[in-house]
DNA sequence: GTTTGGGTAAAACGATCGTTTCATACGAAC
DNA sequence: GTTCGTATGAAACGATCGTTTTACCCAAAC
């Protein structure tokens, strides 16, 4: 934990540290001794503990978000009407892929997760407010890959998806414990394409019947 | 919260403060005196912070967990292969309707998916003591709702369950917005209906085809 | 009547939290 | 060389946390 800028370090350190213990847990001593940085840093350049969570936050999330954008832009340049399978990849597949550093595979697999299920908290507005753009784009995508469907029954079932990505995604023991070992937690490739699997199957399940 | 003794009035403040502000959250100051209780009593009755918060679990869990089995079971009596949704619905349907007491359905619904997405913290042992039970049931008869799928695929499928349903039982505010107000996150029968239909059509996805 | 023990009340304990203050070191601008 | 804004280090501040201690009340047992 010796290099990079004061700033980064800070950065570095919260991070892995907010995904271990969560936001209240995380204390800044703690984090200031393993990052061999002074207290008053953190103030310093963050004004506080909560800008300092919101600076870690956005330092992972912007680069998923593009690259979701990113991957449905590449499939509808490609074709008019992309398969489901491609578009719950393009959302699905960044939060597991993007970054080759186990730093932040570490923030997202428990971070992320957390932050999904957490309920107070004032960042969730700030957390809401860069996905937003993806969130209307991937609307459209599953509207259009699901015609049958009612918009309402297209938002109820993207939030179930997100429940249970982020699920999945925090999870590093209950499935091991859940299958008696026979699947591993560890194993994103296997993860991603049994997810994928479950929620386009989600997706596509018949519509409400309408009682006529 | 002036009924009762003072044990209950203490049971009953934790519920709402944790599922309110989560365990590190809570101060048992705030806590005694919203029950209207002494600070000492909580360690006279729990010993400390954590045995409260055990107890608070306890208090909920059990029921959903007997519920569960109990339908399960009326399900296997009547049929010797009871239908996907039939067994979804036993599994779902009692985190949301177990109990008509409002602060149950608050606790169920911010506490325990809570509980689910946290990492740390020593009582999920403690949690899934209570819940194994119910999984080797349930995996049995989902595994026999699904005799094409492998046993691993029936454990990663009942995983993402789990966390679909975690998460939409633990939202009151993010449908509404992904929605843009269409969906309505207090009306538990919908909210049901369509988590049903979403994880029958998860489970029920094409399987992993092999390779030959 | 006295004793006993479960339950509650009031107060304080030690620890630790986020934050602030003040002094200092360093490099660029003039 | 002096000045000045940026950055860091050391120490303390006030608040609040979970927990413990001590004393008191009161109904049941003897």
């Amino acid at each position: 934990m010796g290099e990079g800028s004061t700033r980064d370090r800070i950065l570095t350190a919260g991070e892995a540290l907010f995904a271990e213990v969560g936001f209240e847990g995380a204390t800044l001593r703690r984090l200031t001794t393993t990052a061999e940085v002074n207290l008053a840093a953190v103030h310093y350049h963050f004004g506080n503990k909560e800008g300092l969570f919101r600076a870690v936050l956005e330092r992972r999330l912007a680069p998923i978000n593009a690259e979701r954008l990113r991957r449905l832009d590449l499939l509808e340049s490609r074709s008019a009407s992309p398969s489901l399978e491609e578009v719950v990849e393009a959302f699905v597949g960044p939060m597991l892929s993007v970054q080759q550093d186990p730093r932040a595979v570490a923030f997202v697999r428990r971070l992320l997760g957390r932050i999904c299920t957490d309920q107070g908290g004032e960042w969730i507005p700030h957390f809401l407010a860069q996905f937003s753009g993806v969130k209307e784009r991937f609307a459209v995508a599953f509207q259009r890959a699901l015609p049958a469907l009612s918009p309402a029954e297209v938002a109820w079932r993207m939030h179930f998806s997100l429940g249970a990505t982020a699920h999945a995604i925090a999870d590093e023991t209950r499935i091991a414990a859940l299958s008696d070992g026979l699947c591993d937690p560890r194993d994103s490739e296997t993860l991603l394409a049994e997810l994928v699997r479950f929620i386009t199957g989600g997706l596509r399940a018949p519509q409400r019947e309408e009682r006529s």
